[in-house]
RNA sequence: CGCGGAGUGGAGCAGUUGGUAGCUCGCCAGGCUCAUAACCUGGAGGCCGUGGGUUCGAGUCCUUCCUCCGCAACCA
């Protein structure tokens, strides 16, 4: 039933050019891509591994626009940045590109134009707003206004935030572009649609029959997105930086980013083989393997396979290992507030340390769900872990065959039944360690890959050279050899992982060339071979580095505090006269009840006693008060508004609160108590 | 009820088709001294988020509710 496979095609993400990478991408995309790339290299397999940058797209628009430069400049300034941090921790990528390469946009506009021949999108016609000061047409999210359901001011073209609600940017009261400030107004624009429903038997068929073995976040998002029914999806977007649609019709406008940036896997890889790319993507023995993070899951197994099969020339994905997200100490990780651990600076800070956070971000990658990374953890998994293990296991047995045998390795007599027993134990452990790659459950093999480590120790331990050294000169040799043999297939088995380590290990043993079939071997290293000097694989990390770190995390929290209260004040709305304001009748009143309204995450229900004999009063603040935190105290209220129904439930008056720059919320009371009722003016 | 993932000793995780709860780190005790105070052995510590159900038997299957994360809605 299984297919058999003559080469494997492996892509990662592509990172958005819009910040340099932090660990959480390497720990839930490139990691494991190198390493699986690397581990089938080492067996010898025919691999091709594409990697590049993602460089169109809103975002990226947008912020060269606030930078005042070019889009190109943006891009060129984060691709150069993540490509080096990429080398820096040897991520064997055979091409890493980009998607504003030449290749790319020819690719990406004729896989368009094909698609389009065979008719296999579809066209129509909508009303979306346009910037006529900006000369645009807005995406949903850069549109704001009244929410028509709650009132809410600050609802986005497609969901208002305080009662959930989805929206279509047509459907707010007073819209509002975020990109210049002025009024939008409705204009026709045509746009192309990849009608996914046509697709859906036999996605339906592929994924939920032919691939249940897939990791059971991907099939079950895949299955939940097959059972609600696929809809099309717009592949085109009106905006001026991206690839221009090549059709009829097309002007002004661009291919949408998820369309562009999977097509840049095939570019990289005509861009890496001109001649023979084909053979990557269109022939049945190759398998392919997209390695992603779990927000990338429909993409890859549901939009891209749809458009690889419209196409009809190309192979689909075998398998999506994707991952779910790392955290850092607790603290989502997040460009914007600069809280992340950034690969330039990690390699300023720790050189020559790139292995270190390889084995920490594997050992604790999220692999089944979103972890945690602290500095505290990273410090001792490198001591206790790497240093105590892996290193000390190298340390004692190159140490102990320089003091006794010159550096040489000593001759192997007949082993004896323990002997037997340990390389039995190798045997077992590099089943273990093929079975966890081979099902991409890295964090596992690397386990299995200590664990050869910690054979080597208790086997040391148990054999006691340096005291049969004293009594019996073959057996410490035989022992020594073995020692030796296992440090060879150490140097072997963490090679994919730890690959500096790797390589510095064996260059201590005097071997080059060590293959993965070669692990467990006791004849990789020959009797009377020198072995150069003992150097430590790994060093010890003192508190003081990890406290730099932690005090590197808590400025930058301190910093974004610090932006936060610095935060200019919004512009001032326009002046009213007195008489406005007099219409407005705020008053104080006392919290008699509040409770949580149920499937509202951020909505609390206030009966609030105003003097008048009560009223009840909805406000979106669950996010910053517990309910029977506000019971007993007094708030301030427009007590005049127009009572609206927000979740079935009717809103008489509005509770006021001030905003912060950050969104949090402190809800406004009298310095003094004051009878229910009173007007505030 | 929009959808998906996760909740297991102090921390991080395994637990395959239901059959005695495991691993790494940390902690405690002992051993060893070749080794980066590293290594080896033993031990303590868990009603497997909550309530109910199916079963001779449930961490595992069904179900209630709670908590965290993601998707839908640029981001691994």
């Amino acid at each position: 039933m299984r297919k058999t496979f003559q080469r494997t095609l492996i892509t990662s993400a592509l990172p958005y050019a819009n910040g340099p990478v932090h660990i959480g991408h390497l720990a839930g995309v490139y990691i494991p891509a190198d390493i699986y790339a690397r581990y089938l290299r080492l067996k010898g397999e025919e691999v091709l591994f594409i990697g590049g940058s993602d460089e169109h797209g809103v975002p990226i628009a947008l912020k060269a626009k606030t930078e005042g430069i070019t889009p190109q400049e943006i891009v060129d300034r984060y691709h150069y940045i993540i490509k080096k941090s990429f080398e820096e921790f040897g991520i064997t990528f055979d091409i890493y590109s980009r998607t504003t390469s030449a290749i790319h946009h020819q690719t990406a506009s004729g896989f368009f134009q094909k698609l389009y021949e065979k008719g296999e999108f579809i066209e129509k016609t909508s009303e979306q707003y346009y910037d006529e000061e900006a000369g645009q047409f807005l995406a949903d999210r850069y549109i704001t206004g009244e929410c028509p359901h709650c009132g809410n001011k600050h609802a986005y073209g497609d969901q208002c935030e305080v009662c959930g609600a989805t929206l279509s940017p047509l459907d707010l009261i007073h819209p509002k572009s975020a990109v210049s400030g002025s009024i939008p107004v409705p204009k026709a624009t045509k746009h192309w649609y990849l009608p996914l429903d046509r697709h859906e038997a036999w996605l339906k068929k592929w994924i939920l029959e032919d691939h249940r073995e897939w990791k059971s976040n991907v099939y079950g998002q895949c299955k939940s997105w097959l059972d609600m029914g696929l809809q099309p999806r717009a592949v085109s977007r009106d905006l001026n930086w991206g690839i221009p649609i090549p059709v009829e019709g097309g002007e002004g406008k661009v291919l949408y980013v998820w369309f562009d940036a999977p097509v840049g896997y095939i570019s990289n890889t005509i861009e890496h083989s001109p001649d023979d790319w084909e053979k990557w993507w269109k022939d049945e023995s190759t398998r392919l393997i997209h390695f992603i993070g779990k927000d990338n899951i429909v993409f890859h197994c549901i939009v891209f396979p749809a458009m690889l099969k419209a196409e009809g020339t190309y192979i689909l994905p075998e398998n999506v290992p994707a991952n779910e997200f790392l955290n850092l100490e607790g603290d989502k990780i997040s460009t914007s507030r600069n809280w992340a651990v950034w690969l330039h600076e990690y390699l300023e800070d720790f050189p020559g340390k790139q292995d270190v956070l390889r084995y920490v971000l594997t050992a604790s990658a999220p692999e089944t769900k979103d972890n945690d990374f602290t500095w505290k953890d990273f410090q001792a998994r490198n001591n206790s872990e790497l240093v105590a293990v892996f290193g000390n296991f190298v340390n004692r047995a190159m140490v102990l065959v320089h003091k006794y045998f010159q550096g040489r390795i000593p001759e192997r007599g007949e082993p004896d039944d323990y002997d037997r027993a340990t390389l039995n134990e190798f045997k077992h452990i590099k089943r273990n360690l093929e079975d966890c790659l081979n099902q991409f459950r890295f964090r596992d093999a690397l386990k299995e890959a200590m664990n050869l480590a910690r054979t080597g120790n208790k086997y040391l331990a148990d054999t006691e050279p340096w005291k049969s050294v004293k009594t019996d000169a073959g057996r410490t040799k035989t022992v020594l050899n073995i020692a030796m043999q296992i440090t060879a297939s150490l140097a072997i088995a963490f090679e994919p992982f730890l690959p500096f380590s790797s390589e510095k290990l064996k260059r201590m043993i005097n071997k080059k060339d060590l293959k993965w079939s070669d692990l467990g071997s006791i004849d990789l290293l020959e009797t009377g071979l020198r072995l150069n000097q003992p150097d430590l694989l790994f060093e010890k990390i003192e508190d003081e580095a990890i406290e730099k770190q932690i005090q590197k995390l808590q400025d930058a929290r301190k910093a974004n505090v610090l932006k936060e209260s610095q935060a200019a004040a919004k512009p001032l709305k326009a002046c009213i006269g007195f008489d406005a304001f007099e219409k407005m009748d705020i008053r104080t009143g006392i919290v008699l009840e509040c409770s949580k309204v149920p499937r509202a995450d951020k909505l609390l229900q206030f009966k609030i006693d105003d003097g008048l004999g009560g009223r009840t009063i909805l406000s979106g603040i669950a996010g910053y008060y517990a309910p029977e935190e506000l019971v007993g105290k007094q708030v301030c209220f427009i007590a005049n508004l127009e009572p609206r129904k927000i979740r079935g439930i009717e809103s008489q008056g509005m509770i006021l609160a001030a905003e912060n720059a950050d969104g949090a919320v402190a809800v406004i009371r009298p310095d003094k108590e004051v009878s229910p009722g009173s007007e505030v003016k």
